[in-house]
DNA sequence: TTACCGAACGCACGGTCGTTCACTCAGTGG
DNA sequence: CCACTGAGTGAACGACCGTGCGTTCGGTAA
């Protein structure tokens, strides 16, 4: 099996759910329209319907399908690159080049549906506390496979990776805010910069780091 | 003139913006309903419609009610400490507690609704900006106020500033957004412990703040 | 008193929403 | 060949949306 009446329908999926990605990083989850959607691609509302059985469903394949592009863009390329802290600080530039080169028109998508949802209970909102501790967890995971290597902290002191992690999260999504809101590429060096510092700061060799971030604010 | 008439309405509108400010901090404002609004407070939907002129006014009169709100709760209560960088230490503690006491039930309201608008043109979007640039400006004005008193970074490092103010307001959005996310009241103390950390490494006199932040999530 | 003003109401409008249902049609498996 | 399955259609549904209009009522000012 698998070609023909099947593979249509999977293409006719994916097509919808790329545009609900880019729908919803701008106008949130809740935002997506069926009926947009269906003049969109010109398909018929009940069509679009009928491929997810309901808006809630299609909120949730629409998270899982920003998961897959934020592996693609940031996880995947640095995943098999050397422990260290040099690995962290390339996930860290990949991140902000992946809210920067604006994948999803809104910034990332993840701040968006995050930022709608945290305070709505329902499946939609699990799915995406999920997501996110996930993600929470791998870059955790990095720091914590960059201690031998890279030795920080000292072994005791039990909170220094996920209190990093934290920190590098924070510099990280405010700057896709600052910029998504105000249009403002600074952000994206500042929080390099605010990143590059916290690293060099605990790294046993921070010449293996940059001094600075690359510039993306051309002021000249 | 003054009383009777105008002051019902004033009191009507009131209690209207107590109410949207509550549900826009938690659905967003595009998820305030006039039909909702108006059942809950027993009022007619023409009567909510026609003291604001439109629903986009309404955003703006809930947008415009919120910043009231959180000049209360944050910047008045420190306004007229001494300049240092103890006052700054001071005010990002109004802020985590703020958010922590959930004075909105969706945690910050700026959060919220400038995640929302971020991406989506109008005057809703302008206001927001207006305001969060407002907010960074007067982090911004308080450090450069504790130079003098506490001194920090070289002279001729114009950026130190705000490159200061953009990793303390990084550090409290994402506890924000974590603690209602998941609920967990630790990323408070994150966020406190990284925003001591970054004013301690810059103060002339770091004795004077604390080392720590004051413990929220009690794990005995 | 008279004239006016703003709050608040009731009703109806045009539109959009998610969902349902009966249906056609084409590819699949026995 | 036949029975079946899943993609996609089209019309209709009930509910809710923001908005506009005409009206009522009570407080204000001349």
């Amino acid at each position: 099996m698998a070609d023909g009446r099947v593979e249509r329908g999977n293409q006719t999926r994916r097509a919808v759910l790329d545009r609900t990605m880019s729908i919803a990083s701008v106008d949130g989850l809740e935002g997506l329209s069926l009926g947009k959607i269906a003049a969109d691609l010109g398909l018929s509302k009940s069509g679009v319907f009928a491929l997810f059985g309901s808006k809630e469903d299609l909120q949730l394949a629409t998270v899982r399908a920003a998961v897959d592009v934020f592996l693609n863009e940031v996880v995947r390329p640095v995943h098999r690159d050397p422990d260290g802290l040099s690995k962290v600080w390339r996930l860290c530039e990949r991140w902000l080049d992946y809210s920067r080169r604006r994948v999803f028109p809104g910034g990332c998508f993840f701040y968006a549906v995050s930022a709608e949802f945290d305070a709505r209970p329902g499946p939609v909102r699990d799915e995406i506390a999920k997501v996110r501790s996930d993600w929470t967890r791998y870059v955790e995971r990095l720091l914590d496979e960059a201690r031998p290597a890279g030795g920080f902290g000292s072994p005791e002191d039990t909170d220094a990776v996920p209190q990093l992690a934290f920190e590098l999260m924070a510099l990280m999504e405010l700057a896709n805010a600052h910029s998504v809101l105000h249009g403002d590429p600074l952000a994206y060096e500042r929080a390099g910069r605010g990143i590059l510092g916290r690293l060099r700061a605990v790294a046993a060799a921070p010449e293996e780091l940059p001094e600075r971030p690359p510039v993306f604010s051309s002021s000249s």
